[in-house]
DNA sequence: GCCAGTTCTGGAATCGATTTCACGCATGGC
DNA sequence: GCCATGCGTGAAATCGATTCCAGAACTGGC
């Protein structure tokens, strides 16, 4: 591989004038059109780890998402490469698990690759520490989940007002009894988006157009919180169908638990609309089953395209005060007129 | 952050007797002791930018393959972040989007970057050139497609039996006027589970289990080529249904033409198992939509696992001939026993 | 006690780029 | 004609690790 000194002995100058000519100095044109024909006989392209190593950052971007196989996700990390064409920065995709110690490792080697910045969507709002990351001036962008305590800049979703819009639609298409199946207690949008069900609840039994459920606090009484994957929605479904008084609806915090859902709904014999199905995010390969299902949509791919673009420009070296930039959910309704099964 | 001269300086030894101590050469217990803990005081963590400058090899292997959003993929990419654990390199996922130019450029960066060695899934059987990683000794497999004149590792499904089973399976269910919608021509994948498919056809028509297509030569009439996504599917089943003589069964190359092609399905009042649906790959979400589908399974975590196995060995210096690693397929047999629904 | 053979150790070179510094030369103003 | 200014250039320092080499210290055999 030609290196750059390769290239100054073809082209008679100095290493130093090659690297002028590829970096924007002032070299006199003769001379840089003898360096890039050199360069480009040679095939020459600069090392990257060196250039890393003397500029101390390097030309990588780490994104860290908690679950590779989510289409959300997946969405989303499509809309940071996009966006990291523009400078040409590559993209290093790092699956975290939901796991605080496989994130910590991730971070560090973000440290050790001189990365140019980071985007993550923390597996934990209390525990992710991205406090190394901050002395060392690696700039980082908060994504979908906000971490508390850390001053970086955020791109989030509406999620207070998405869990609201879904309540209320339940609550006009007929249901009465609604559930929520919601995701860990340790990341925010399970939070803000349970804290938008209970808004409308509370509005609602406070008006009489919701009854209370028969025991316990009307507004726990039928939430669960399961782990954002397919199975503990299905888990989740499961033991609400199976109360006393079971719910007519559910609102499900996240796509994967909304499959799970309908899985646990199909087996208990009933589906939507009869049982009414909200999901916070797209389901995978729904128009597929359920044409008729109503959600949530995420602008997963402008989050992700958005929270790049805001990387980059941290990285050029703005110094502009930190940004929270929220994007808006949009209600996608697509349900047949049916409401609940069991009338009103 | 601390750099192994402040390591040195804090433990009064040289820099040389530090990088001894983190790998393994000869140093007094005494002296290393006091290294650790000044290592560890320091929160010392090598720089592996520099680490790689030195060593000429990178911690990072690439992983290139078309498509992030299709579920083969992201189970793939996980074995191979699993396997990749094992010698603590990390994983950098490359998109290439099925498209040739951007899967060039990555090819250029992982060089650039000097990368321990790459996995790729190739966009093109032709035209993706492995030659200059070759040239420069980087260690390359090839997964689940094979690329032609490349001389790599390379693990694989068998694909042609694969499309045989599957055909089989359709001929077995009573189906008569089968349909194949595959790939890219210019993918392996998509040609060995043709030829499997095409294999099987030819048998049962020279049998006379099967009639042929009133026009066209037989093994042809009824063959689409799309783009291994959900919209190619789609349309490559509404081209098929549009027929004079529509075919009774399909059996679609790849998971995700299969959504596509239920989808046209039921736009035109069809389902499985009145009309065969026989998918090579996993129907991601399936169970939720028509538990009854059969499917090629594919060992797609295992492809990564044994690639990124493969490579590491590679990386490590093993200097055996050049070998082809061919996993199993396997059906997966969900069907209800229901037959075409025409009869005979 | 001496010599040969190990084992440890630190100095310095090295990887390949960028960037500082100082110098040579041209230009222009007076 | 002289000096200030500024551009273009190459030598050399630099980033942070690894590794070669030579020498110091130690060991054991006789």
């Amino acid at each position: 591989m030609a290196t750059i000194t390769d290239v100054a002995r073809a082209a008679g100058v100095s290493p130093a004038t090659v690297s002028r000519v590829f970096n924007g100095g002032r070299v006199t044109p003769e001379r840089a059109e003898r360096v890039r024909r050199a360069a480009a006989d040679l095939g020459f392209s600069p090392n990257r780890v060196a250039q890393s190593l003397r500029k101390q950052r390097g030309s990588v971007i780490g994104l860290l998402i908690p679950d590779i196989e989510n289409p959300f996700f997946t969405a989303l990390a499509r809309g940071v490469e996009d966006a990291a064409q523009q400078t040409n920065l590559s993209v290093v995709l790092c699956n975290t698990d939901e796991d605080i110690e496989k994130e910590r490792r991730y971070l560090g080697i973000a440290l050790a690759e001189q990365m140019a910045g980071v985007i993550v969507a923390a597996a934990s709002r209390d525990r992710t520490d991205l406090s190394a990351l901050a002395a060392r001036g690696m700039p980082v962008v908060a994504v979908d989940r906000r971490p508390r305590n850390a001053s970086v800049d955020a791109v989030l979703v509406d999620n207070q007002h998405g869990g609201e819009a879904a309540t209320e639609h339940l609550l006009a298409g007929g249901y009465r009894r609604i559930a929520c199946i919601t995701g860990p207690a340790a990341t925010s949008t399970s939070e803000e988006r349970l804290a938008g069900y209970r808004d409308v609840l509370r509005t609602a039994l406070h008006d009489g157009r919701v009854p209370a459920p028969p025991t316990g606090d009307p507004l726990t009484a039928w939430v669960r919180h399961a782990d954002f994957k397919v199975e503990g929605g299905r888990a989740a479904m499961a033991d609400l169908l199976a109360m006393d008084t079971p719910p007519d609806a559910v609102f499900v915090a996240n796509n994967l638990m909304t499959v799970g859902a309908l899985t646990a709904l199909r087996e208990a014999g009933q589906a939507p609309p009869g049982f009414g199905v909200l999901s916070f995010g797209d389901v995978p390969w729904a128009a597929l089953v359920h044409p008729s299902l109503t959600t949530v949509q995420q602008p997963s791919y402008d989050l992700g395209f958005t929270a790049a673009t805001l990387l980059q420009e941290r990285i050029g070296g703005t110094h502009t005060p930190l940004r929270t930039v929220v994007l808006r959910t949009s209600l996608k309704i697509r349900a047949s007129t049916a409401g609940p099964a069991d009338g009103t």
